[in-house]
RNA sequence: GGCGAGGUAGCUCAGUCGGUAGAGCACACGGCUGAAAACCGUGGUGUCGCCGGUUCGAUUCCGGCCCUCGCCA
């Protein structure tokens, strides 16, 4: 059998990821690739939970560019590619699963927007409405108005911009997990019950003010922002509510984002799901006993 | 101790002129194709503080009690 040439770690925030994935890194050659739609960013390292491990795709992009799955595909195509050629296996790591998804196989996204089409839409959705735009939408492509529910702001402008481009928001096929894989991949889902979680979000929320997020974030609002980045969880709160407010609303919109990525883990075809509530250590072995990989440096650990 | 306000969903609160109740947030589930830490959809999870009275029927009206907050002692 032909060992996998992609590892791929998925899991929930505060699930022990990038730990794993070092771990993994210290015992065979490897690159890590982030898949986070946020950790590509620069500039916002310790509310974005960046590791101090050198990792492909973060910090990348500065605050004020707009980010897209599209962009990122290309980059982190590049970055496994080239890891292989070195002849090191990549690790892809991710919190993002649309990112995750990218990285690993070979969406055909239809292409961008330009601006003023895409203003275009946003005018003709907000003044003559939802419902009005959205029958627009059938009347150019029925299958996509079929599919979409007229308060879906931002998808039935998309699907409008494609229409107008002879694309469409609905390909037959290419469905986001039907798809094969760029590379031979194993996809390892780290697991942790609620209630560990529970805990290890709140202790990491306590961390980022003891290691001078308002500091951060004050920094970062002092200049331009992409909306991309204006989104990532507590920046607002860390902003504009005294500590003890703030702290409690980030581990609530923490929480609220671990259960959405534990949404994107139940969907992942063939996900191996790994039991993640121990030392990061005994995980990595696992997870290469798992994937058939025989570590190069078993020194003081070999059995 | 006296006066006043209040006790309804996990939280903040609305409401029922007497027919066992509903918003926002939270939570659960589903969707998602160049914004994904985004965006959209579905779902109410409840001893209406406790005990008694009136009533066919009380969360609602009456009495008592408990608790919280404020003001005065």
């Amino acid at each position: 059998m032909a060992e996998p040439g992609v590892l791929a770690l998925f899991g929930p925030t505060a699930s022990g990821k990038s730990g794993v994935a070092e771990a993994i890194a210290e015992r065979i050659p490897a690159e890590v690739v982030s898949a986070d739609a946020m950790q590509v960013y620069r500039g916002l390292p310790i509310l974005t939970n960046q590791s101090a491990h050198p990792s492909h795709l973060v910090g990348v992009w500065p605050l004020d560019h707009e980010g897209s799955v599209g962009e990122y595909q290309t980059l982190a195509h590049e970055a496994i590619d080239a890891a292989l050629e070195r002849g090191r296996t990549p690790i892809v790591v991710g919190g993002t699963g649309l990112y995750l998804r990218a990285a690993l196989a070979d969406l055909a996204l239809p292409p961008a927007p330009t601006a003023d089409v895409r203003e275009r839409w946003e005018r003709v959705y907000d003044g003559e409405g939802a419902d009005r735009a959205h029958a627009l939408l059938s009347e150019r492509d029925p299958e996509a108005g079929a599919a979409l529910d007229p308060n879906d702001r931002r998808r039935v402008i998309r699907a409008l911009e494609l229409a107008e481009v002879g694309r469409s928001l609905r390909p037959a096929t290419d469905r986001l997990w039907s798809g094969g894989m760029r590379h031979q991949t194993v996809v390892f889902g780290l697991d942790v019950p609620r209630d560990a979680l529970e805990r290890r979000i709140e202790e990491r929320t306590r961390r980022m003010y003891e290691r001078g997020v308002e500091r951060e974030v004050r920094l970062a609002l002092a200049r331009p922002l992409s909306d991309t980045a204006r989104h990532a969880c507590g920046l607002r709160e860390v902003d504009e509510l005294p500590r003890e407010q703030a702290e409690a609303a980030i581990v609530v919109r923490t929480r609220r984002y671990a259960a959405y990525q534990r949404k994107w883990m139940r969907r992942i075809p063939g996900l191996v799901s790994v039991d993640a509530n121990r030392p990061a250590g005994e995980i990595a072995d696992e997870i290469l006993h798992l994937a058939g990989l025989r570590q190069h440096l078993p020194a003081g650990r070999a059995g």
